[in-house]
DNA sequence: CACTATAGCTGGTCA
DNA sequence: TGACCAGGTATAGTG
């Protein structure tokens, strides 16, 4: 790791131009003020801020208050630092679209270089997605007997999370929501309704989630459709690190102009 | 700014339990391993990363790439500190929701602790009834040769901020809003076909606000409408900078568990 | 305090 | 590529 404290804007010029185009995790500490340009406009005074730049080019501005950053740039194309009389700039521009993050030091109390290696990449156990393949796999997890006839089944209403028929034979419309609320329950009728249409007979209406209200469960009952709650610890086994911090790293070459 | 490189685990700990919980930034580079765990479950395999605490108690986990955080919690009501002969756990704990984040360090390569200043986080003290004022004082700070016809002005769809007349003679509506949405352009929308129908001829309608959005923007162009974008500072003679910065800081205590 | 709507949202999936 | 939706969404505004 490379340190240097209160470093001369040659300094820190010559590191930034050496490193920023790198795949090399840089920080810089100090007064500043920040401008962005592209999507919206946004104009950030003077103070004492953390600028992060990452292996991938993503660029953090952070305050020292606040989880989200003050500016960033989730993608850079190209850096610039120039040195003048009042300090140091440096801009962050990217294409596509079209904007640009500028950087004014007026202090620098610190920076940083270093390449982090991190092999692993977080898995989130508990995602829409997850529970879908899930009842897939295991349809006991909703009811016993319960088989599986379709997954994101199209009706003219939307996709149908997972289409099955019961131990009567009777189809059954499964909907799964994180959260549900009202409108997960009207989006579930109208799939109900729809394969009323389609298939006509007795069609069962099913809500599965990790989580209910009183007010949207008591909506839910009036329209005639069920509930499941499942534990997201029961339906996913095991949640696994993959490693995918790999990812796109090899490609990433930003230009770097040196004027 | 305090600054130690590679320290001890006991320094580390030492550290960390001065100024976890008090209005300091900290950061802690170094390896480890993080457990989510509350509204989700998620687990971080060992990497180096960098630990940002910030002044309000929000607390990143950054990897070495990506804009957003591998791991965070974005308000922290106590910290807990250990170190055992494995290495170091952080733990930062919040209720409502409840969860925690746990960081396990494996190596500590770079501590640092300060204090930033931000002096951008100012706002304004303003309202509305200021503005009308304002501008029935002053209606050039709307546009030039702009003449007050009536403040207040009746109409069936309600009342309109500021009618006036522009340097054409065109008659000008004039809706001043603090925070401009979409019921607002609608609102302006609205006034201006009321005075159509009761002076006929070409009728103008701007809209007065200190921001904006761009979607409310567009939606406003598309109505014909215009938009004037007002500083506090330029409106109100007597506004007065108040900061913010501080908002919820004097309450924020972490409790410290010594354990 | 809870609910609602927006975000320079970001990130994914799927037609 | 674009539309649509979820997010440990976060954050601001309103009742």
């Amino acid at each position: 790791m490379e340190l240097i404290e209160n470093p001369s804007f040659e300094q820190a010029s010559q590191l930034l131009k050496e490193y920023l185009s790198r795949e090399y995790t840089v920080q810089v500490n100090g007064l500043c003020t920040v401008n962005y340009r592209g999507r919206a406009k946004s104009k950030l005074d003077r103070g004492e801020r953390i600028l992060l730049k990452k292996q991938d080019s993503a660029l953090l501005v952070h305050g020292p208050d606040n989880y989200q950053p003050k500016n960033w740039q989730p993608e850079v194309d190209s850096f610039k630092v120039e040195v003048d009389e009042e300090g140091l700039v440096l801009r962050a521009v990217r294409r596509n679209p079209d904007e640009m993050v500028e950087v004014f030091f007026d202090e620098i109390s610190l920076i940083t270089v270093d390449q982090l290696v991190d092999k692993s990449e977080l898995k989130i156990a508990g995602h829409e997605v997850d529970i879908h393949e899930a009842i897939e796999d295991e349809p006991e997890i909703v009811e016993e007997d319960l088989k599986v006839v379709e997954r994101e089944k199209e009706t003219p209403a939307g996709f149908i999370d997972v289409f099955a028929r019961d131990n009567e034979d009777r189809y059954v419309v499964i909907e799964v929501k994180r959260n549900p609320d009202y409108n997960t329950v009207l989006q579930l009728q109208r799939y109900v309704e729809e394969i009323e249409e389609e298939f006509h007979g007795e069609i069962r209406g099913i809500l599965v989630a990790p989580k209910m209200t009183e007010k949207v469960l008591k909506y839910l009952e009036e329209r005639g459709l069920e509930f499941v709650e499942v534990e997201m610890a029961d339906v996913i086994p095991s949640y696994e690190a993959v490693d995918n911090s790999q990812k796109g790293l090899s490609d990433f070459k930003p230009s770097y102009d040196l004027n």
